[in-house]
RNA sequence: GCCGAAGUGGCGGAACUGGCAGACGCGCACGACUCAAAAUCGUGUUCCGCAAGGAGUGUGGGUUCGAUUCCCACCUUCGGCACCA
């Protein structure tokens, strides 16, 4: 009787062994391949590890285990994500030292990893919050603090050159550069002057000093941030969810600190385009291009114009008094003069209103405008249909240009979107609002006037806080422009060609619906309303259009109308055609309309007029290119070209430029909390000065109270010691922890240097990181800060590659295994958490069915990117997998089974497929049909032995293939069965086995015979029969012989090694 | 609303490039061993049907000799984004 298999008995004993030995520890440099397989760097917390958190960790290591075997020098290392708020306030909640708390929580996490049979290199171990760690941090603080982003260079460089340039030249060029290459605008402050050489060695230190941070790669400034009222601290926009914080939940408040950010606006372009050179999964690629959010389009500059008319205009009549100025009595074809006389009109600006601003968001043309707005659209080509304006509340013009009539309406508008909360102003279908400036804009396309409007779905933070509404095809602004009756007016065709058309009764002549017929037109007759039957049609294509349109005209009956929208947009009275190509034709036409047939007489546009009929709902707006229209000299252009082509000519009329905008904002990375890296910085006389290198790390102090303060203040500015420095005042924010986790998988490569951050032949040589496995939840945090740094310090030359991370995979979550139901009777798994008390611990499994069982169930679970709930059954059923291994491999003898047949050959063949198999499987990240394949291969062990083959060479060489394979998935029985086979320590040092493609291959193959599609039988035939005589034999089956019956086959397919198909 | 992923037995899930749907495991049933039970070994297990056979991969269409796989429309679930002009 062979011993038996006790998990609990053998695994600490190899564990300690392994340990004793360095089993794990990777080889010296350049000795051979490396790999380095990394995992998410954990926050050791106090509650410890489930066995969710395994299932990332047993993977890594089952690929790091085999990639050992198969000869590769395999970096595979651990630490901590230390600092941190959850630490920090257990500590107060505790009343212990944070740096207790941190070593006790890293400690039992190193022991469940143990615990695990993880092949970790412990001696590359670190920990954020030891100073010997945040020491490099601090320094690389500094570099990029020293650092500024040159746009010529396309790379970051040293803030000196800038400086150096600026005494030289000023500012004026980089600024004109950027101007001409729109990409590089994140690289600079908005809002940041250019400056001459003379005003540059005009400015006092201090004055230079505030003028670089708008360069500086790590700057301070002021600005509006979130500040979360529970944990007392900033968050970063990245850690905002829907208007709360991240971690805490609660709702944070609009405050404005001075903060310290990092540029990684300067980054955006780069961040963006490497995402095409790494193996990522497509939705994290996704999610952070739209993070980054790069748009292309034009900023365009309106200058501000006088309505003479509308100076009198009564508040809640602007409407009316812009249609007066819009040209209400214009006839058919007259808009064009019209347009013309208005444009002299009203290009006199207001000279007496003068901007005591300069322009708000024009940081890099500064542009010196008398009064202007500047927008910027991704839509240049729709500029004909930009029938009003937008400014955000916040737009510094807003006050500049409001008439006095409108200026209390104006103010009470801004002081209502102020007191707006970030969950109000977000909350989902929320009703636009806002009110009317009183001025005018010019559009500088064609010189119309149009009225500048305030409302708050127009954010000041992007682009220019302004922009020209184009309500035929932006949703939003067909939304503003319907509520507050402001004209719609198509400029781009339909790329369906869709046109719908509703015939009121008694509009047209009794021929017409035979006319429609005889034309083919279709259409359904239904009532309109209560006023009998009408038709709706629906027309596709312009030369449908054309016909409609001609039978129309001969059948419309006087004093009626019919309309044609979506792809054609024009009106049809009995003495002509009226299309709405312009804000005079849109008045034209509803005052016809209204003459005719009193109902639309509330209508304030023709829109509006359509809109009321559902019929039409879905072709009245639409927001794809297409060919423009009712563009003058543009119309016609076709879609794909349009963009391009209008701003160019922006450009040439000096009207506006290219220009590209970024949705990612600043970095920010200052928290006033205790428990983070310090910011190594000294406020001085002449301002924030570097703490010299050779003082870092600037030391956490030890400090008897860590409460947050109320005020904003770190709990550090109270520790005089700590602050007080001779050179000045010490910065007393610390860096939040994504700046930790910002390059630790550089620092695994020389995990203790203490001379330099890391050697340059351990860093060239060790990454960037081969395989990088974590959750989905930092898909835009720590993924980009830390290609953000990568890339900085590629720049500065200190790191010699440019993406960190060369493929990414990330873990599906793993439940509770308890089903719940909800209020609609749903089913449905909870998350393990502390709170629900339904965590389930490695450390219970193991001691129940051992580490092997557990690492064997992780991978079997599921699909490895699935998320799926535990089963407390999965983990027996693997464990009698690995029995029925130890048993099969000790004691082959034992509890036969009766006699089988399986040859020698068989038995090799398997082998050797599952050799191949496991490895196409684990190389896919498929570990769940690794351990399927394991686990067939382990059933025909037991029927190879019942056919008599145990003792044979096949069996001792499938044996062998075996435990090697088994050695990554579940090591200590590997090992112990191992030495129990008389083999020397250790398996885990053997190499691979390699497949035998001549074992592998089959000899005899099954075909599946078909007819007409349907299986009817199966031949076997030898692997190397032919075509003609599988289909022969095939052909001659019993199934196929039932089934065809004596019908003649009128085709018979081979699908090599798999089918015949016999159709009939 | 937009973007992404996914819907396959009682359950977790397999199925390489369009080619035998349901591998492997759990559960269940039956048998062997046992005085008995557990463990173990073996057999069976998509549904309907005694069977021959038929149906079947969220729903409805399509392409194809052949579709879980490709195309179109829709439904559901999960994840992300959310007035970004």
């Amino acid at each position: 009787m062979a011993d038996k298999y006790i998990p609990q008995e053998i695994e600490p004993r190899w564990q300690a062994r392994w340990e004793k030995d360095e089993l794990y520890k990777s080889g010296a440099e350049g000795e051979k391949p490396k790999y380095y397989i990394l995992d998410f760097y954990p926050y050791p917390s106090g509650e410890g590890m489930s066995v969710g958190h395994a299932r990332n960790y047993v993977p890594t290591d089952v690929i790091a285990r085999y990639y050992r075997m198969k000869g590769y020098n395999v970096l595979h290392p651990m630490g901590f994500d230390a600092f941190g708020l959850p630490t920090e306030n257990a500590a107060i909640k505790l009343k212990t030292n944070p740096h207790i708390l941190n070593e006790r929580y890293s400690a039992n996490y190193v022991r469940q990893y143990k615990l695990m049979g993880l092949s970790y290199d412990w001696s590359r171990l670190i920990n954020s919050a030891h100073d010997d760690y945040y020491r490099w941090t601090q320094w690389i603080f500094l570099q990029l603090f020293k650092s500024w982003y040159d746009p010529r260079l396309d790379k970051a460089a040293p803030i000196t050159d800038l400086e150096r340039e600026l005494a030289q030249s000023g500012s004026q060029a980089i600024f004109d550069y950027i101007d001409a290459h729109p990409e590089q605008v994140g690289v600079v402050a908005k809002g940041a002057p250019a400056i001459s050489a003379q005003q540059w060695n005009a400015m006092s230190r201090r004055e230079q000093n505030a003028y670089l941070m708008n360069f500086r790669l790590a700057f301070r400034a002021e600005t509006q941030v979130n500040w979360d009222p529970e944990d007392k601290v900033v968050v970063a926009d990245e850690e905002v969810e829907n208007g709360r914080a991240w971690r805490s939940g609660a709702l944070v408040e609009k405050k404005v600190i001075r903060q310290w950010f990092f540029r990684i606006t300067a980054y955006a372009d780069r961040l963006a385009n490497d995402l095409d050179t790494v193996d990522w999964p497509e939705r994290i690629v996704k999610m952070q291009r739209n993070w980054i959010g790069k748009s292309e389009g034009a900023e365009v500059k309106f200058e501000i114009g006088s309505q003479k008319s509308e100076v009198r205009s009564q508040k809640g009549e602007i409407r009316d008094q812009r249609l007066e100025i819009g040209g209400q009595k214009s006839e058919v074809g007259n808009q064009r003069q019209e347009a013309r006389g208005k444009r002299q009109e009203s290009q006199s600006p207001i000279s007496n209103l003068q901007s005591p601003i300069s322009h708000p968001e024009s940081p890099i043309s500064n542009l010196q405008s008398q009064l202007s707005v500047t927008v910027f659209t991704t839509r240049p080509d729709t500029l004909w249909g930009a029938t009003f304006m937008v400014l955000s509340p916040e737009h510094p013009l807003v006050s500049a240009i409001t008439t006095p009539e409108q200026r209390e309406a104006v103010e009470q508008y801004q002081a209502f979107a102020r007191g707006e909360t970030d969950e109000q102003r977000m909350a989902e279908q929320k009703e636009k609002t806002g009110v009317f400036t009183g001025a005018y804009a010019i559009n500088p396309v064609n010189g119309r006037s149009i009225p500048v409007w305030v409302a708050d779905y127009v954010l000041m933070s992007y682009g220019t806080g302004a922009i020209m509404a184009v309500p035929a095809h932006d949703e939003r602004d067909f939304a503003f422009a319907l509520k507050y009756g402001l004209p719609i007016i198509p400029v781009i065709d339909r790329p369906d060609r869709v046109a719908k058309s509703l015939v009121f009764p008694g509009s047209v002549d009794a021929g017409f619906r035979a006319a429609l017929d005889a034309a083919k037109i279709e259409y359904d007759a239904a009532p309109v309303g209560s006023i009998g039957e009408g038709l709706y049609v629906t027309l596709r294509g312009d030369e449908q259009i054309d016909r409609y349109i001609e039978l129309m005209r001969a059948h419309i009956l006087p004093n009626n109308w019919n309309e044609i929208v979506g792809a054609r947009w024009c009106f049809i009275f009995n003495d002509g055609v009226q299309e709405l190509d312009s804000v005079e034709a849109d008045r034209a036409i509803l005052n016809r309309c209204k003459a005719i047939y009193s109902p639309v007489s509330g209508n304030r546009t023709t829109m509006e007029m359509v809109n009321n009929l559902p019929f039409y709902r879905d072709v009245l707006f639409h927001a794809e290119y297409g060919a423009m229209i009712h563009s003058e000299g543009f119309t016609g252009t076709p879609g794909d070209v349009a963009r391009h082509r209008v701003t160019e000519w922006l450009a040439q009329q000096g009207a506006g430029k290219r220009r590209v905008n970024y949705k990612i904002r600043a970095w920010l990375i200052s928290r006033q909390r205790y428990w983070g890296t310090p910011i190594p910085i000294i406020h001085g006389a002449d301002g924030e000065l570097a703490v010299n290198e050779r003082e870092l790390p600037v030391r956490l102090p030890d400090v008897a109270n860590y409460e947050p303060t109320a005020t904003g203040e770190s709990p550090l500015a109270g520790i005089p010691e700590f602050v007080n420095h001779p050179q000045g005042r010490r910065e007393t924010d610390t860096m939040a922890t994504w700046a930790c986790s910002s390059w630790y998988f550089m620092r695994f490569a020389d995990a203790h240097n203490d001379e330099v951050i890391f050697d340059p032949q351990k860093i060239a040589y060790w990454l960037p990181v081969d395989m990088y496995v974590g959750g989905a939840e930092h898909a835009v945090l720590h993924l980009l800060y830390a290609r953000m740094w990568t890339k900085a310090l590629f720049d500065l030359g200190v790191v010699p590659f440019i993406e960190p991370f060369k493929s990414l995979r990330n873990q599906g979550l793993i439940l509770s295994p308890q089903k719940k139901t909800d209020e609609k009777g749903r089913e449905y798994f909870e998350k393990m958490s502390k709170s629900k008390g339904n965590i389930i611990t490695p450390d219970e499994v193991i001691a129940e069915h051992g580490a092997d069982a557990l690492r064997g169930y992780e991978m079997f679970i599921s699909d490895f990117a699935q998320t799926v709930p535990w089963s407390t059954s999965g983990v027996p059923g693997v464990r009698r997998w690995l029995e029925r291994v130890w048993r099969i491999v000790l004691a082959a003898d034992e509890d036969r089974g009766p006699a089988a047949e399986f040859s020698a050959r068989e038995l090799r063949r398997v082998a050797h497929q599952t050799i191949l198999r496991y490895e196409r499987d684990l190389e896919n990240f498929s570990f769940n049909t690794a351990v399927a394949a394991l686990m067939e291969f382990t059933n025909s062990l037991y029927k190879a032995r019942d056919a008599g083959l145990a003792g044979s060479p096949e069996w001792a060489e499938a044996v062998n293939i075996l435990l090697h394979l088994a050695a990554p998935v579940a090591p200590h029985m590997a090992e112990e069965l191992w030495e129990k086979t008389g083999h020397a320590y250790s398996i885990h040092q053997q190499p691979f086995p390699k497949a035998d493609a001549a074992a592998a291959k089959e000899d005899e193959i099954t075909i599946a015979v078909q007819v007409n599609g349907k299986l009817r039988d199966r031949i076997v035939v030898p692997a190397s029969a032919g075509e003609e005589h599988i289909k022969q034999v095939a052909l001659a089956s019993e199934g196929a012989r039932r089934f065809v019956g004596s019908a003649q086959p009128k085709m018979v397919r081979y699908v090599p090694g798999r089918l015949v198909n016999i159709v009939v």
